[in-house]
DNA sequence: CGTAGAATAGGATAATCATCCTATTCTGTC
DNA sequence: GACAGAATAGGATGATTATCCTATTCTACG
């Protein structure tokens, strides 16, 4: 595990202080104190600023689509797999709490940058999107599989954004426990019809 | 409507910019330039730039309460009203679409920033989710009002940030009949009591 | 060993920013 | 019309920032 390379320790500290604080407001001084390693040192391993958010962002774009694509390998029912996307809220509900979605906060602060790699960021959404879509789709809901998607991802975002805002974990159990019920009748009609 | 003092003028600009930019990319020289206004001439309206948030905050405060007020006044139901509010959403859906939601994206950045005036941001969030409450205790739903308005406010939440992210209004308008359709239940059994 | 190139350290730079300060202009009042 | 205090302008300051540059250390390989 000690084989991470000084860029993977970059990207790693970039990524959490992105997170935790925002990509403005985090500066090289920053990275280079949580990384232990000089500012100058930087520029051996990324030109700018900006090309360490666009490692970041391919590091969580990768990230993702190993989650989502175990998953799918994972033999469980589409809608089995769209409750595991739903429990992620509850599986990060502290840092959510803390920090908002990562997804949701960083493409906001992107958007509000008017910054190149907003496209990138946005990806991320798409991720989710595209593989949410593929689980309504095998549930039967063929026309409407995008829609569908996209309501339960909109949903989890204003979970997260209110979580954060009120500092409250319990309204994200509450709110999951709402989105099963909600897909639990989607669910059923699959079933019946096989 | 010229009486507007300099005060005024540059919350008003700072208002936008800050919803436009965010708070923290937004310097006093943008917001100097948009009202026209020499930099040093801040410093005599307002101690520094924390002070002028605050008041911007304050305006979105009085603001918001003035179109809550006036919702509960027009004689309405209280199903309407809560249409009234998921119509934010229409009414405002180009600027969402630019920009996120303006009371969403100022709590988002604030947390990040850790900022002192995050409590104070969120008594936006306070203002629509305490109305929301009384209203759906007027529908009679007493024993969860709270709950199903934080699940309401949560919705527009998430379809303000995804909007934003896809640069989608159609999505907004989709999202906004299906919250409409969520509501018509707790309509009809509030009528039927009746 | 010795040497090339990778990796690092840390000072220098130029831009930007919030804030301060002082000089000037405007405005209402006696 | 003179004077006080409000209002404004714009340069100065010091902190922070991303970025650059050069000198030094490490490391693999002949």
């Amino acid at each position: 595990m000690s084989n991470k390379t000084t860029r993977d320790h970059i990207v790693e500290a970039a990524d959490q202080l992105f997170y935790r604080q925002g990509f403005e407001h985090t500066s090289f001084s920053k990275i280079a104190d949580a990384v232990q390693i000089s500012r100058g040192n930087f520029y051996y391993h990324f030109k700018s600023k900006d090309e360490i958010l666009d490692a970041v962002i391919n590091v969580r774009l990768a990230n993702t689509q190993k989650i989502l694509e175990k998953w799918e390998i994972e033999g469980q029912q589409p809608a089995d797999r769209i409750r595991s996307f739903i429990h992620i809220l509850i599986g990060n509900r502290v840092k959510i709490k803390r920090h908002g979605c990562p997804v949701g906060t960083l493409c906001t602060e992107l958007a509000k940058l008017n910054h190149a790699s907003q496209a990138e960021a946005n990806k991320l959404f798409t991720l989710f999107r595209t593989w949410l879509r593929r689980q309504f789709t095998l549930l039967g809901r063929k026309a409407d599989a995008d829609e569908l998607a996209m309501h339960i991802l909109a949903r989890s975002q204003g979970v997260a954004t209110l979580a954060n805002a009120f500092h409250d974990e319990k309204f994200i159990k509450q709110e999951v426990k709402r989105m099963c019920d909600w897909l639990r009748p989607y669910e059923e009609s699959a079933t019946r019809k096989v």
